[in-house]
DNA sequence: TCGCAATTGTGAATCGTTTCATGAAATTAG
DNA sequence: CTAATTTCATGAAACGATTCACAATTGCGA
């Protein structure tokens, strides 16, 4: 035997010369007399003994363990939300067991199987996967993706999000813009980005387009867009919402190789806040995802005991960060709530808007 | 009850009209009579039975699951090692409790003890703390950082990396070169690095110069460095090797500020090989340290049942990969195994480098 | 000094699984 | 047809911590 084997509980009572139920009560910090506590403490420290969750999750049937469903961690988006989520719950003394999907429908119902035979207190998924079964024996928190009204659902403020990129893009001057968007087909909260821009550029009576594809889709199909959209050396749009920082950093090179420059012909706006190195400074301007916000609600809604807090959906508000793809640059950020949403709603927005809601 | 009880062995035994080892047996893949498999098969699916792990791991005392700390998931770097080791363990049947320490000293050691607690099956760190307590109890495997002989270090040939900048700034056409390092005071295996450049620089008899700072070093001291070498419009460097992508990053901003172009004027190569979100393009001309290989063999390593595998430090090849930063963009990638490393030793080399390793 | 109440340590039972000694049934050999 | 042998389901014991009914001790008043 190469590691030498744990003492138990039992081995402690036998060293300090006390019952195994005095034991338990010093290790849970439950009144003992001061004798017996000080014989268990040294028999603790003599032995180097430590509780066994196993057994403790056997009894109680409560682990203190939650399962994070996030696609792939080497980017950065998700990166930084397993690290927040990783920092909450182990602020609420929780530990987290990491499952990277890596987009796997499959793989993403797998874990949650294995979640299930772990015995989790909780499932917090980002997951895609159209066919999911979630548990009903167990709470989840779904991030980005609504289920139903018995799974709440944490994300951005995605419509808001969408809505202030339209209006940063006109307040910089732009008459002419497009959103580009390559995701998922499912409907899920970041759908509703372009469903916001929508509505900025109807409320500001701005000319748009709008250009989606599926997941799958090569982003060259945006620079086929572009150069559909090019004539004469000049580009119909001189302001892009790009749904993602990720198509912001591809649109970038297409434009660069057009012979068009960021931000003075074309300025380009993304969505999610990514930073280089995870550390400062925006890969470009950008609509900032307040994920240590999102990171603490799924915590705080896994955890709670009292299971009384049910929201069926959570948005959380998004910050405009001007990053150097639009003329901003150095000046400040804007606040998602700092919108005064209603009265913004011209009656032809919200006409146009309730039809889309209807749909 | 919001969550209903999970059913038990023993539920599905009285189900199927059985005995307990019988449904063990079933659940187990040992062999069983053909009718009993189908009554307990059959009992299994009615009920939704999953194994509870906590009982398992009780009884085994063997949990298959493992302890993964690295500083912060956001860095694209750990956040890609921890998908790698995440996939690699999924492959081998163990789950990973990732384990974000923040680049706190203390919380890496307390997730050490949590782990202990949590009975993993091993652990694999990637650690800071100059005064970790590393288990003796529990398979430890450590990354980028060489403990003693009993801890086995799993890291990219640092050297090699160090050597290999060194000589692509050469055969990039670089006259005067320099290094600049901000980094851990700790004897890690990145460090390294360093004395690979230099003899790279030795064999190939270029003059050059080194920036050493600690961690906690703001980065614009390396602004005043390159300030003190900038006469007339001129830099001394035509080539500059930073240890980290991330230092590129910075240095990058540093020249464009200077006035100087990048790669016309200056080169620039640094370390990691971090990808624009995680899948493809890389950020600058790099030495890519082979993250998923790393990660295979640190899980090898802890889930081996055998312990009969236990090197004391794995260097593992890593590549040269031309991005914006230097000339060559759009050529061939060089692997360092294709160095020819003892050939390449000068006497004078080889002098300085037997001062360097017994320092 | 006796008796009752309050305090506090004790250890058996329990959680859900695995293992293994047991014995019943089936098979084969004689 | 019996005896020897193999096969295989059975269920009690064990893993380590928690709980709780119980016992032992102490304190206090009469």
């Amino acid at each position: 035997m190469q590691y030498k084997k744990a003492p138990t509980m039992k081995d402690v009572a036998a060293e300090a010369g006390v019952a195994l139920g005095t034991v338990s009560k010093v290790v849970n910090g439950k009144p003992v007399g001061e004798e017996y506590e000080k014989k268990v403490r040294e028999a603790i420290k003599k032995l180097g003994y430590q509780v066994n969750s196993y057994a403790q999750g056997l009894k109680a049937s409560k682990t203190y363990t939650v399962a994070v469903i996030v696609p792939n961690t080497s980017h950065p988006y998700y990166g930084s939300l397993a690290f927040y989520l990783n920092k909450s719950l182990y602020e609420r003394n929780y530990r987290m067991l990491l499952c990277c999907s890596d987009f796997d429908p499959g793989r993403e119902q797998e874990y949650i199987e294995m979640a299930r035979q772990n015995k989790v207190d909780g499932i917090i998924g980002l997951t895609y996967n159209p066919d999911l079964v979630v548990p009903d024996e167990v709470p989840f928190v779904s991030i980005d993706r609504y289920f139903d009204a018995s799974v709440p659902c944490i994300a951005s403020d995605n419509f808001l999000g969408g809505q202030l990129a339209a209006e940063k893009l006109v307040e910089l001057g732009c008459s002419r813009v497009a959103l580009l968007r390559q995701g998922s087909i499912l409907k899920n909260e970041p759908n509703k980005r372009m469903a916001g821009f929508e509505n900025g550029c109807l409320i500001h009576d701005i000319p748009y387009d709008i250009k989606m594809v599926g997941d799958g889709v090569p982003v060259s199909v945006f620079g086929d867009f572009l150069m559909d959209h090019y004539h004469d050396g000049k580009l119909d749009y001189d302001g892009i919402f790009c749904v993602t920082d990720k198509l912001v950093y591809e649109v970038r090179f297409m434009l660069k190789e057009m012979g068009l420059r960021v931000p003075e012909d074309v300025q380009l706006i993304g969505f999610d806040g990514i930073r280089h190195f995870g550390y400062k400074d925006y890969v470009c301007s950008t609509i900032v995802q307040p994920v240590p916000e999102i990171a603490e609600m799924c915590a705080e809604l896994i955890v709670q005991e009292s299971r009384r807090l049910q929201p069926q959906l959570v948005c959380l508000p998004v910050t405009y960060m001007p990053g150097g793809t639009t003329k901003d640059c150095g000046t400040h950020c804007h606040h998602s709530n700092d919108l005064t949403f209603d009265s913004y709603l011209s009656p032809e927005a919200r006409d146009k808007l309730s039809k889309m809601q209807g749909d």
